[in-house]
Order: structure tokens, then C-alpha cells, then sequence
DNA sequence: AGCACGCCGACT
DNA sequence: GTCGGCGTGCTC
């Protein structure tokens, strides 16, 4: 057998494969391989067939072993690996490991309790005509296609998903459905099962090494049918992937913020592209993105309309905190973050032994500045977008280097004095014993509630009704469904919409869609009640009449004359160190050296460069953190300009440089 | 990511 | 003297 040389990805962060050559073994494109690697061996997957020459200024080492345990990754998704590899900026053989399961095989031992329940019953599920339509609409397409499902809350997007697995099952093709990590809850998959039986796998970062081995073989060998899973269920290689399903696919915690930073819906697009399959994201509130590529018939729109049981979505009223009526605030002597409509509602509810929930939106954990006489929030004249507050005086913006101590009076009344916006739930529970010394009070937070057992615990004493008032953060916004809930009040909608990020406006409309859809689900139609000092904020107004079209209009204008996403593309360099002035120093040479990228090559005039500027965080686990953002309306631009940026990155020492591509975070 | 090399402080 | 701290550099 002659000598061969072979492209393999090796598990170390190196930028491109390396070059090993066999005689013997004959592996193929897609064989798990072990290589000598310096003084050790590493894993890799061979990428490609070499014509690599001996004489390359290097010498080429001999492959020490073919892992045939494994099943070779399909060259489809190779392909998947390098387009993640190019487009995220990290090393293709840190990607390739993702494909593999941590622990050996081994038949599933007797074990605590199974991942997926043993339910048996097949209940099947009839689908109105809405429903039946968008699922023939969307089957009727072959290959790649891209859909969007937009259903309001209580439409029965599941029940579409269940259809469309059903069908895919049918005939004899496996399907992949991704949902947020928060979404994997012990109920949402009962749900799956109770419909499929034991097809059911299911993949995400609190199962143990053995249970995620387990799973990921079940698939693998097709002995599963359907994997739920948190985005890293992408990289299970399936026996035979028919369709993919994203659910909640507006959700930002789809994008992974460490190492490989991958946005598990466009990565997930990506991959039914590469398999040339159909791929369906589904929301009640799609992110700007989907929405856009769906009004530009990028994606294919279906839209669930009637909810079930032709229930009302709940009233939303609106209490402007500027005007309140003082003599009703001093008659009933209520707190400063509490109006006297959502007082005087949540007795009359409290009265008819009802549930109230009380909302806070604890997110903007970064403060931002108001007037308390005008509302006017402090932003920064060159992002707009709002200024955050540092120590006491110290406004500064996220994306540029703007800067401005903070006046004792309102800039634009003259007479307000500003304050800085939190109000905290321990703070909320205080005052609420207080006034309703015989309520019974939960409060649901990250403080309170830690892992599974204690949320469980805590929604079964609110379904008992052993509970009057909840005071919850984003948790409660998520999927919660009580029977006796018809009263939520919105604590102070303000800090959602006010955090440096040119996204806040949409995630506020998001999260406002989400939690008003919670109160009044069964006994009768439900009320909201949202308090802020800027009752005309263009998320709120939209919320208010659940008037997603009209919130996604003007969200779209504002980003198009802004040229923010999705009319652009960007990219955040962060920049970080133990020094603070060999950061600083990196940091500016990057920004000089953009700025010059900029000057010097024509396809890169539409390459706008943001900072350097410290980062919101300036210093994080004893770490000096800059960042710079890019933004073009070119992606292959933008791409470029990354990879001249990361060959510039390799010259400073002590200094870390990486690349976020399409940053959600950019804090 | 590992692993080795190399250049400084502090300890038998 | 040398043991070991971790900054720096390389891996086909």
C-alpha cells in the first residue's frame, strides 16, 4: 500500500488542520483519529485527503490509530465544522471534538431515573385547521427551506411541531428539536414523550457524562428518533436528520458566549442547509432577524392565529409613575415603587382568593439614569443609546468613548433631580407583608430558588394554591401556567428598555409579549399592569395592544436608519489582560490598525469601527477587558477584516484577543 | 490545550 | 548551588 497524507483537525487551538501521512491504516474523510501531537497525542478527524508533499519544511508524522468505535462523521457535516471554524473565528479541531461523547459506550446500566420518563400512553393530538394547514404548508416544500412559525402565546405551536415529527417519523427520518436550556423542563418533555413514547433522546448540560453518552449513542445508531436538546444537541451526527425544529428561536441565551461562539439557530440553519433538509423556527415574538429575512421571503411565514379555546390575551393598562396621585399614595401609604391602581387591583384580586404576580425585570443590573420630574433617561449622543452609571457621578457609554459627569439637575427640565433605576425583589417582599400582612408570599429568583427541586417545589405550592402573591423575575415570564393567576404587575417595565444595548427596546417588547400572556388562562380574562415613567416607549405602547407587526415596523426603521442588525452585521473584539496598559496599548493599536484597514483597502469603506473602550465590565476576574465593535453591511467585508485583525491579534503579549461574531452580549 | 524551555526568586 | 514559579512558543 503506497504512502497517503491526510488534512486532519487536531484538538488543539491551532488555525488550520495538520498534515499526517499513513501507509497502513486507511482512514477516510471523517475518521476519528489519534496523532502525535509535540511530546503527546492528540484526537482529530480527518478533513480531507492531502497532496501535501514530503518536503513541506516540516516533518509529517504517522497517524497512530483509527478509532473505529466511532462512526465516521459524515462530510456534510465536516463542512458544517468548517463554515462554524470560518465564520466564528475558532480553531476547526476544537469544534471537531464537539462531535464526540465524553465517556466510552456501555449499555445502559440500571440508573437514579431514566433521562426521558417511561410514558407509554400515544395520545394523539387533533390539530385545528390553522394548524393542519401550516403543517401541510410547511411539508409541502422538499429540501432545504427555512420557516418561520409566529404563533401568539396559546396558539399551539407545539402542536404543530408534534405533527411535523410525526410525519418526519414516519417516514423513517430522525428530527432534531432545539429549545433554550431553561425551556428543558421535566413537563416540556413528558409533553414529547406522551406523544412518542420511547423515540424520545434528549441532550443538555446538567445530564451527567454517561447519561449525554447514552443519549448521543441512541441517536447515533437511530435507536432514538427525535433529540430535544440545548443548542449543543447540533453537534450530535445523526443516523438520518429529516427536519429540525428551533423553538423560541428569538431567545439571545441561543447564543453560546464562551469558546466556540456560536448562535444555535444560525448554526442550526446552516445545518439544514448543509444536510438540505427543511428547518422551522418557531416564535410569538421573532427576533428581528427571522422576522426580516421573512418579510423579504428569505423564510417562509406561517402565522397560528386563534388561541386555544378562543380565550382573550389579558387587558394591558399602563400607569405613568410621574403622574400618580399623591393623596391616594399618602391615604393608603404605599411605597415609592408601588402606584395605586396595581394597589387597589391586587386587593380587589386578593379579595376574590386569586393570585397575583408581581414582575421584575432585574436585567438592568447596569444602572441607568433618569429624571424623576420628566422620565428623560441620559443617553449618548453618538450611539443612542443610554449612558450607564458608574460610582455616583461617572456616566459613560458601552460602544464609544463618550464620557460625561452626571449634573445634579435634569439637563433637559432644569428642574428634576435624576435617580438611578432598581428596585429589588427582597425589597418588594418587605413592603408587600406589609400591606397585606395575611397574603402568602413566594418570591422566585436566582437568590431564592436554586436548581430544579426548588423551582418544582415552589410551582407546586402556587398550583395548590398554598400561595397569594408571587414576586418572581424572568423566571415566572417562562412558560408558567397557574389557574388562579389573573392579576401581573410589571414592578417597573423601565429598566428593561433602558440597558446599553441597541437589542433592549426588542427584548423588552419580548419579554412584555411573554409575562402579559401569563394571568388569566382559566377562570377569566386576565389583566396586566405595566407601571413606568415612559409610558410612550415604542416597546411598551406595541406590547400593550400585543401588536407584534407594529412593534417590528418601527424596531426596523429605527435599526435601518441606524444601520444597527439586521441591516448590518457586526463583531465585538475584546480585548483582555492582566495589565491594564499593555491592554490599553493592544487595544488602541487594534484601533489604529482598523482604522488604517479602513483607509488603505476600498472594500473595506463599509467597515465601521466603534472604539476601542473599555468594556462595561472594566475588570473581570482580575482581567482589564476592552472591546472594539465592527459593524458593515457586508458580512464576506466584515469577515475579512476579522481574519486581518486576527493575524494583527498574535503580536501582543499578555494580551488575549478574541472575536465574537453577530455579539448578543457586547457588556 | 498541553508540554517544554528558560529565566528569575528563596531555600536546604 | 537547584527547585520551582509561570511567561512564551510550538505543535504536521
Amino acid at each position: 500500500m503506497s504512502e497517503q497524507f491526510y488534512d486532519i483537525a487536531v484538538d488543539a487551538p491551532l488555525d488550520k488542520p495538520l498534515t499526517y501521512k499513513s501507509k497502513e491504516l486507511a482512514p477516510v474523510v471523517g475518521s476519528i483519529v489519534t496523532v502525535p501531537l509535540g511530546k503527546r497525542t492528540a484526537r482529530g478527524v480527518v478533513i480531507n485527503k492531502s497532496n501535501a508533499l514530503e518536503n513541506a519544511g516540516f516533518k509529517i508524522k504517522e497517524i497512530e490509530k483509527i478509532h473505529s468505535e466511532f462512526p465516521q462523521i459524515p462530510i456534510k457535516l465536516i463542512k458544517w465544522m468548517e463554515w462554524l471554524s470560518n465564520y466564528y473565528q475558532y480553531p476547526i479541531g476544537q469544534i471537531a471534538r464537539l462531535f464526540l461523547p465524553a465517556l466510552d459506550k456501555k449499555e445502559g446500566s440500571a440508573r437514579k431515573s431514566p433521562v426521558v420518563p417511561d410514558v407509554l400512553s400515544r395520545k394523539s393530538v387533533s390539530l385545528n385547521d390553522e394548524q393542519k394547514s401550516v403543517v401541510d404548508a410547511i411539508l409541502s416544500f422538499e429540501g432545504f427551506h427555512t420557516h418561520l412559525l409566529w404563533g401568539v402565546t396559546g396558539s399551539g405551536k407545539t402542536e404543530v411541531y408534534l405533527e411535523l415529527l410525526e410525519r418526519k417519523l414516519r417516514q423513517d427520518e430522525q428530527a432534531l428539536v432545539l429549545v433554550p436550556e431553561i425551556s428543558l423542563t421535566p413537563q416540556m418533555i413528558r409533553r414529547f414523550s406522551e406523544r412518542f413514547g420511547g423515540q424520545i433522546a434528549v441532550m443538555h448540560s446538567h445530564l451527567t457524562d454517561r447519561e449525554k453518552t447514552n443519549q448521543w449513542w441512541s441517536i447515533v445508531e437511530g435507536k432514538k428518533k427525535i433529540l430535544i436538546g440545548a443548542r449543543s444537541a447540533l453537534f450530535c451526527p445523526f443516523k438520518k436528520l429529516g427536519l429540525i425544529i428551533v423553538d423560541e428561536e428569538h431567545e439571545p441565551s441561543f447564543k453560546q458566549d464562551a469558546k466556540l461562539k456560536y448562535h444555535g439557530r444560525d448554526a442550526a440553519i446552516v445545518l439544514a442547509q448543509t444536510l438540505d433538509i427543511p428547518i422551522c423556527l418557531g416564535s410569538a415574538t421573532p427576533s428581528l432577524e427571522s422576522w426580516k429575512n421573512a418579510l423579504e421571503k428569505k423564510y417562509y411565514l406561517h402565522k397560528l392565529t386563534q388561541r386555544y379555546k378562543g380565550l382573550a390575551l389579558p387587558s394591558v393598562e399602563i400607569v405613568d409613575l410621574r403622574t400618580l396621585d399623591r393623596e391616594l399614595v399618602e391615604k393608603f401609604v404605599l411605597p415609592p415603587w408601588l402606584s395605586p391602581a396595581l394597589y387597589t387591583k391586587t386587593k380587589e384580586r386578593l379579595e376574590k382568593k386569586q393570585q397575583v404576580a408581581f414582575f421584575i425585570n432585574r436585567r438592568g443590573v447596569a444602572n441607568t439614569v433618569l429624571c424623576r420630574q420628566c422620565g428623560i433617561v441620559k443617553m449618548c449622543p453618538n450611539c443612542d443609546i443610554s449612558l450607564t452609571l458608574h460610582g455616583k457621578i461617572h456616566l459613560n457609554c458601552h460602544y464609544c468613548e463618550y464620557y460625561e459627569s452626571l449634573n445634579e439637575h435634569c439637563d433637559h427640565c432644569h428642574a428634576g433631580e435624576y435617580s438611578s433605576l432598581g428596585a429589588g425583589t427582597e425589597r418588594i417582599e418587605n413592603d408587600l407583608a406589609k400591606l397585606f400582612p395575611d397574603a402568602r408570599i413566594v418570591r422566585l429568583d436566582r437568590d431564592e430558588i436554586q436548581g430544579r427541586e426548588a423551582l418544582t417545589e415552589a410551582i407546586e405550592k402556587i398550583e395548590n394554591h398554598k400561595v397569594d402573591i408571587i414576586i418572581g423575575t424572568q423566571m415566572i415570564a417562562k412558560g408558567l401556567d397557574f389557574q388562579k393567576l389573573t392579576l401581573l404587575g410589571v414592578v417597573l417595565a423601565d429598566i428593561g428598555f433602558n440597558i446599553p444595548d441597541f437589542r433592549a427596546g426588542e427584548r423588552n417588547f419580548q419579554l412584555l409579549t411573554q409575562v402579559s400572556g401569563r394571568p388569566g388562562r382559566h377562570i377569566e380574562r386576565g389583566e396586566v399592569i405595566i407601571q413606568t415613567y415612559n409610558p410612550d416607549h415604542p416597546s411598551l405602547a406595541h406590547a400593550q395592544i400585543h401588536d407584534f407587526i407594529g412593534f417590528a415596523e418601527f424596531e426596523l426603521q429605527q435599526r435601518k436608519e441606524l444601520s444597527y442588525p439586521p441591516f448590518s452585521r457586526m463583531a465585538c473584539i475584546r480585548i483582555h489582560g492582566l495589565k491594564l496598559d499593555s491592554v490599553k496599548r493592544a487595544a488602541k493599536k487594534l484601533g489604529s490598525f482598523s482604522a488604517g484597514l479602513v483607509k488603505k483597502y476600498p472594500q473595506f469603506g463599509n467597515v465601521h469601527v466603534l472604539g476601542p473602550a473599555a468594556a462595561a465590565l472594566p475588570r473581570l476576574n482580575n482581567k482589564y477587558r476592552y472591546h472594539m465593535l465592527l459593524k458593515s453591511k457586508s458580512p464576506t467585508h466584515l469577515r475579512a477584516f476579522i481574519k486581518e485583525l486576527e493575524k494583527k491579534s498574535y503580536s501582543f503579549s499578555g494580551v488575549k484577543v478574541l472575536f465574537d461574531v453577530d455579539p448578543i452580549n457586547t457588556l
